[in-house]
RNA sequence: GUGGGUAUAGCUCAGUUGGUUAGAGCACCAGAUUGUGGUUCUGGGGGUCGGGGGUUCGAGUCCCCUUACCCACCCCA
């Protein structure tokens, strides 16, 4: 490039129209998952202050640490707390929505959902970026274990009506109650402290910010101590162990494929007892679709009364670049979408002194309601236009010249089947929607 | 933050042991006699080979630096 030109910053993307074949679907699969299951939709800002992040998601957590995008606030101090944060999650700004909005004293029963953007500055990679979108859910004031399971089981049918089958599976543990998760991470440090020499480099970070973490190391030299660690079974409280014990028969009742898996550790403070991720294994590195779980004590933390609260978020990359792979989803299912990139309908003057009658037939078209009404923009000639038209895979070419004119006729041209007919000016609207009522067009329609 | 890879037209790529005005396919634009597309044919626009420095008579082709992107790790959606 001679000149250094501008491009997207690192980490982004544009979606072009084809891309949003795709995502649109996965949107609109989400909003009907979610109103089946009566879940409404909330729209807190994309960004925060920033000391609702680091008082939510902990300090010491990788996000708070060095992934957040914080810009200055004008006029504030420097101290980082003051200023703004895009926001790296979704879980943060609704509970905070949730304590403003005095919900926990009118309505303390509130079931949510959002679906946008998320930023996190990191380093990116395949189904990694700085913005991404996320799909998310949102329970509070709901204690019992049955609120886990519906949350669960509604992430499950998200991927199910994408079309992933039958190897879905949820990855389910639990961090126990805030003195058990104490109780637990003190035995785990106590532990490994003497076995540190012998761990991975990672590890030794890993022991430092988070022992919990060290239980998912993978080195084949680590997993031998994290098979003889503590378990965190025998420190449950007699409730939070029952509740475990009932997310987990729920979700068997429910049909749902669930495996316990002690490795599973969310890397932020607000979760207590259950943590899940729900996984294809078929993905192999990238199976894990969807994380979530039980956050009693955030609402409380944001100086709201004690409130539970169970919710996930799904990555909406990760599920695009899984749904390509696997080359979900079946294709009538975006059919509709697809169709919409195509003009329906394209007016095609045969002369410039045709112009200004085929640009009041286009208007009246579209006036009249129909999709996909097109007309040349670029003064091309008439074969021009009709290998435009041909190009673009429109179905029908409207066809208008002086002997149309004289007899209030327009040329109807299928560009697919080839024939064409002569349709009373009229009738034109009416001949059309006919025929798009028939294949159903303009469904794709947001 | 760590490690590795790549960088030639809008896209996918060729460019031989360094040597005349850097190529192809696709895409794009315009034509192939007066009112009809999708095939075919002809012509056209578009790259100073990511950027900078060096070696050389001469570098897209060798060396160094830099930037961007990609992949993996950490972590996570």
């Amino acid at each position: 490039m001679a000149q250094k030109r501008f491009q997207a910053p690192r980490g982004t993307r544009d979606l072009l129209p084809e891309d949003l074949v795709l995502i649109r679907h996965l949107e609109r699969t989400a909003h009907r998952l979610a109103a089946s299951y009566h879940y409404l939709e909330i729209r807190p800002p994309l960004f925060e202050e920033t000391r609702l992040f680091q008082r939510s998601l902990g300090e010491s957590s990788d996000v708070v640490e060095k992934e957040m995008f914080t810009v200055p606030r004008r006029g504030r101090s420097q101290d980082p707390g003051e200023a703004f944060t895009f926001r790296p999650e979704g879980t943060a700004g609704v509970a905070r929505a949730y304590v403003e909005g005095g919900f926990a004293a009118r309505a303390p029963l509130q079931k949510w959902y959002y679906l946008g953007p998320m930023f996190r500055y990191e380093r990116p990679q395949k189904g990694r970026e700085r913005q991404f979108s996320q799909f998310g859910v949102e329970v509070f004031g709901a204690a019992g274990a049955a609120m886990d399971a519906e949350v669960i089981l509604l992430c499950l049918r998200f991927f199910q009506a994408l079309g992933f089958g039958e190897q879905l599976e949820v990855r389910l543990n639990t961090m126990g109650d805030p003195e058990d998760r104490d109780r637990w991470r003190e035995a785990l440090k106590a532990y490994f402290e003497p076995l540190l020499d012998g761990r991975c480099a990672d590890c030794r970070e890993r022991f430092q910010r988070n022992v919990f973490r060290l239980l998912d190391c993978k080195v084949a030299a680590c997993q031998e101590a994290i098979a003889a660690a503590p378990k965190l079974r025998p420190l449950l409280g007699a409730e939070s162990g029952r509740h475990f014990e009932e997310v987990l028969a729920g979700l068997q009742a429910l049909g749902a494929k669930v495996v316990e898996d002690p490795g599973i550790v969310r890397g932020l403070d607000y979760y207590t007892r259950t943590v899940f991720e729900v996984h294809y294994p078929p993905l192999g590195a990238r199976s894990a679709l969807c994380g979530g779980g039980r956050y009693d004590g955030l609402v409380a933390e944001m100086g709201g009364p004690p409130t539970p609260g169970v919710g996930f978020a799904i990555g909406l990359t990760p599920t695009e670049l899984a749904l390509k792979e696997l080359d979900l989803p079946p294709k009538a299912d975006l059919a509709d979408l697809k169709d919409a990139l195509k003009p329906q309908i394209y007016c095609v003057a045969l002369g410039e002194e045709d112009r200004a009658e085929t640009l009041a037939l286009t208007t009246e078209l579209r006036d009249a309601g129909l999709t996909g009404i097109e007309l040349d923009a670029r003064g091309k000639s008439f074969k021009a236009q009709l290998k435009e038209a041909g190009k673009r895979g429109v179905h029908w070419a409207c066809l208008l010249g002086s002997e149309e004119r004289a007899s209030s006729t327009v040329v109807v041209k299928d560009m697919q089947e080839g024939g064409q007919e002569a349709v009373p000016r009229a009738e034109i609207s009416a001949w059309f929607f006919q025929r798009q009522a028939a294949a159903s067009t303009g469904a794709a329609l947001p």
